[in-house]
DNA sequence: GAGATAATAGACAGAGTGTCCAGAAACAGT
DNA sequence: ACTGTTTCTGGACACTCTGTCTATTATCTC
């Protein structure tokens, strides 16, 4: 494959994925056909099938590419001694899903069976428990709870306001209050940061 | 419509929504068909038709079964003196959840779109909030985050763990103890119910 | 047993799928 | 401008699943 032909590919490829994630915020997964997409990426319905075996493939490739970003965004900020901070990697994927609203919109919402909702869910969750972990062995203190349990909550938490956050209507809060807000709740817990203590007393 | 036609319609009800929420836990919302659907309820294809519309609307109903009956269950325990604690309400969730596994297995992965899991997390913020709300008026304070969004934080950290704690091998750690350590990380928050600040200092 | 309602098989048209092919179009190198 | 390669294309194909309908049978009450 010469350098061109690879081009050509690439931006039909792109279109597809492009229309994909247009059309299923648009009307949802379910209701996207194969000739839909190619409609709406302005190409035959032949060449959809020379690229994609056929529309899980294509979702899974936009999905695929999202985790790929949002991991190398990651590991760019998880530098060893920096390691078991939680402000700035939760500051990279808000930042990550402005940038890509849209296929955050898609993923978050659970569209395509959710496989995209938990891929993410999974990803996050796996650094977030190193982030942990790397607090924990560095401080030498013992957890009271199941680290992984701690994870799960706490990316599911994220996914819930970044969601909210995502879909709210603009102006939305700049990121960095919003971070400040999710990193504040992770730090001193609900009840300082809220102001009370749902538990009474 | 008699007593017994009602019976004979409620069985063929139920065996066509527990085959649905069967089948879609063993391959996926997207791969069951009607066909399928009948075949394990042991029915007739044109029998379905006149019982529901189509896949999405059994589908709904046991979605909508299931909200009715947690509402129901929510409303026994919240009742307006004990209002503002949040340990029964979490704890009745999961014991509904553990009478009912395969239904929220399938509500909580997202199946059907994820309109499933919208709509618990939509019912159970607004319960939440409800509950953030009573404590605040109670205790007349000025809580420093919007309480909507502490509640969307709060379900999406219940649903992992929910999720996590359905699909956990036999066998799995005791109802009360989840909740016990769910109540506690939103009650002292996550440094002191966890041994360590994510943070650091 | 009579009357009512639910359940049934089978046929139907329609939508969408995934595959295939032969030809048109786009492009790189000469 | 010509050539060879690759991509893109429309159209045709068999297939699966859908949702509707009809005529018939099964089930239950009284």
């Amino acid at each position: 494959m010469t350098v061109v032909e690879d081009r050509r590919s690439r931006r039909t490829r792109g279109a597809l994925r492009d229309a994909l994630v247009s059309l299923v915020l648009e009307r949802g997964y379910a209701a996207v056909t194969v000739e839909d997409i190619v409609a709406a990426a302005d190409v035959g319905r032949a060449t959809f099938y020379t690229h994609f075996k056929d529309k899980e493939a294509l979702y899974d490739d936009v999905v695929a590419s999202v985790l790929r970003e949002l991991k190398d965004r990651l590991a760019e900020v998880l530098a060893p001694e920096d390691a078991g901070f939680t402000g700035q990697p939760v500051a990279e994927v808000f930042r990550h899903a402005s940038e890509r609203p849209d296929a955050y919109r898609m993923i978050l919402r659970g569209e395509g069976d959710g496989r995209g909702l938990r891929a993410f869910e999974d990803a996050w969750s796996t650094a977030a428990h190193e982030i942990f972990s790397a607090r924990v062995n560095a401080n030498a203190v013992r957890p009271r709870v199941d680290l992984q349990v701690l994870a799960r909550a706490w990316v599911g938490e994220q996914v819930a306001v970044l969601l909210w956050w995502l879909d709210a209507p603009e102006p939305r809060p700049a990121t960095d209050q919003v971070v400040k807000t999710l990193v504040e709740l992770s730090r001193r817990g609900r009840l300082w940061a809220t102001g009370f203590d749902p538990e009474g007393r």
